[in-house]
DNA sequence: TCACCAGGCACAATCGATTGTGTAAAGTAA
DNA sequence: TTACTTTACACAATCGATTGTGCCTGGTGA
């Protein structure tokens, strides 16, 4: 800058409110700033600036680690919505350990983020750390695994539509005894997703069966063994809906392994739009958990906040619809299928 | 720290040094400097830190984009490896596009970084932008897609010894017309692949056969089609390798269609370690990428540039040793398995 | 003609940490 | 005791950009 100062014969001042194009610049100059800056190939030290300001261009996201489908989809989701609004991410990783997760935390105020993304690491059960951030006026977004309440800013999938959408996709291809393989209950996302199930199955009329309840970890070998002791009930369900991938991926297998033909026999649909689910043999349906958008919400709410520059509005809890995607796996009355593909474009924000 | 120079009754000067263990400071007052730090939690302000001293402990990350099994394990390996080392990351995708990789590189020059990591993007092919960064003394190392040459620091997989590697282990099974599915020439990667199996084919022996090598798009339909043609020679093969693992699977999808048990009748191997691999029945023997410690060595060679500081050494390339993961695609001969999966650890340094 | 206003630009302080140089006090050797 | 090191710390400049304040000039209205 000093350089383009001392060619034009004017102070840094100009130089810099030229560029920034304040008010006080005429015209004329400015287009001489502009030109020489590009002749010289001028970068602005980003530091220097973010120094003075009090505020970078940097986003931080803290995230349990970058691996799997969901996480890096979100990444990625961030990374190309921070970037359109002329920001960067440093991004760090918990490895879902709470003691990281808090230094994680203080590296980037230490490196004057203007705001920061969070997934919370499965260890975290005390949320303070996450009180100096709002001390410092610092905007903060949860997203996916977040601080429950309402107090807090956060993106999710609102897991019990999903849940919802699926179990009523297989109603309408006629299944009426439709099992759930549910996950761990103590994680919100299974609960929900289980309740979803029981809404559509409430709406329908059907009656709830406890033996069409599986409680697993999800893993594919537990979807392995709950399909093994559903096909051996007395009245074997007509459809599965499992709450994760890899465990209707483990119930397909079973089912094909007993001579069952999927869907005609037994219909199944999973959860998360694994890669694997379109290339087995039939597809699975699935829901899509939409990682991008949920990463492009997330710095949309956290760059409102940063926007608002001090005078945060009230939290808000944005709930992003689901996608259910029909394949093979459950598919038994094809004129069915456009109806149970309805509605599935628009965000939900819930009030407060 | 201006608070704690005016509490301890010293200058910042002494503050600055305490912490930053200057021989010139006491040791008394270090103590004391330590303890008021950690009473107050100070948090030294990088941005101010690094403006100074004319370099940030931030690395820079270029990659086409962050998704699918490769890049976010790569990524994952660098963020692990620079923050134990006290550096974080700040992450640009180019989405495969040059122009967007340009505008990535001065981004990151007018963050200050200390280094700065590049996966190159498809349609890179002029390298003009990379002199910026190198005229400014400031680090660089490429990883997996690199610029060709010796005088850049760069780290890759040996694509030829995992072809190599396969096939091996193919022929150690008993197989001897063995086909191979590759991918686009024109791709360093896959030439290179396909040359490992030659390598291996001309180790045992055995002539290679124009009408076993079918060159495709690496696409699951493609890997179907091939197959289709293979298995209706005059005399099909009893192996396939495929320079992909999605290729490999339409290998496998269409040999059980027509009714071939693999591995007894046709053994398969693949490439690149699919998460998918593992969850087909049979599982596919592949080739890991080791993509994490891909990661680490970027990393470990960037860090090694920056604390040269100006005295950069030789450039240096590094190769990584592939592993074979034998699955049961592959298993025609149990008891030379332990044969073929030998000598995957050390990593190789090339000369230069 | 005089006062007032707005446009256009420069001065100098500032963000927070770092560092070369200067200078006392204390310690050592002759 | 004198001279010379060390040790321990302070001064002040510096990194590069930003910004409140102030000055000057040309223009407008009375």
């Amino acid at each position: 800058m000093a350089d383009l100062a001392r060619e034009l014969g004017v102070s840094m001042t100009t130089i810099s409110r030229a560029l920034s194009d304040h008010h006080s610049i005429g015209p004329a100059m400015k287009q001489k700033v502009l030109k020489l800056a590009k002749k010289y190939n001028y970068q602005p030290n980003r530091l220097a600036s973010a120094l003075r300001k009090g505020k970078s261009q940097l986003l931080g996201i803290i995230v349990p680690y970058i691996e799997g489908r969901f996480f890096p989809s979100v990444v990625h989701g961030i990374e190309t919505a921070a970037s359109k609004a002329g920001y960067n991410v440093i991004i760090c990783q918990s490895n879902e350990d709470v003691a990281q997760e808090r230094r994680n935390l203080e590296i980037l105020l230490s490196a004057q983020v203007a705001g920061i993304l969070v997934s919370l690491s499965r260890t975290t059960l005390d949320f303070r750390h996450f009180d100096k951030v709002r001390s410092r006026g610092l905007p903060l977004v949860f997203f996916d695994r977040i601080v429950e309440g309402d107090n807090v800013n956060a993106v999710v999938l609102d897991d019990q539509e999903g849940g919802c959408l699926s179990t009523r996709h297989l109603l309408q291809q006629g299944c009426r005894r439709i099992a759930h393989l549910a996950g761990p209950q103590h994680l919100n996302i299974y609960k929900n997703r289980r309740q979803g199930y029981l809404d559509a199955l409430r709406e329908a009329g059907i009656p709830v069966e406890e033996e069409l309840m599986v409680y697993t970890n999800m893993t594919q070998e537990q979807g392995t063994e709950a399909m093994r002791s559903l096909l051996a009930l007395p009245s074997p369900p007509d459809a599965i809906f499992a709450a994760g991938d890899y465990c209707a991926l483990g119930a397909l297998q079973e089912a094909q392994r007993q001579g069952l033909r999927v869907p005609q026999d037994i219909a199944i649909s999973g959860f998360s739009n694994e890669t694997f689910t379109v290339i087995t043999e039939p597809s699975i349906t699935t829901i899509d958990q939409r990682c991008e958008e949920m990463g492009q919400a997330a710095v949309r709410l956290l760059l409102e906040l940063v926007d608002a520059d001090g005078n945060p509005f009230a939290p808000r809890q944005v709930s992003l619809r689901p996608e259910l995607l029909v394949r093979r796996s459950s598919v038994r009355q094809p004129d069915n299928v456009a109806a149970s593909v309805q509605g599935v474009a628009a965000d939900v924000l819930l009030p407060q």
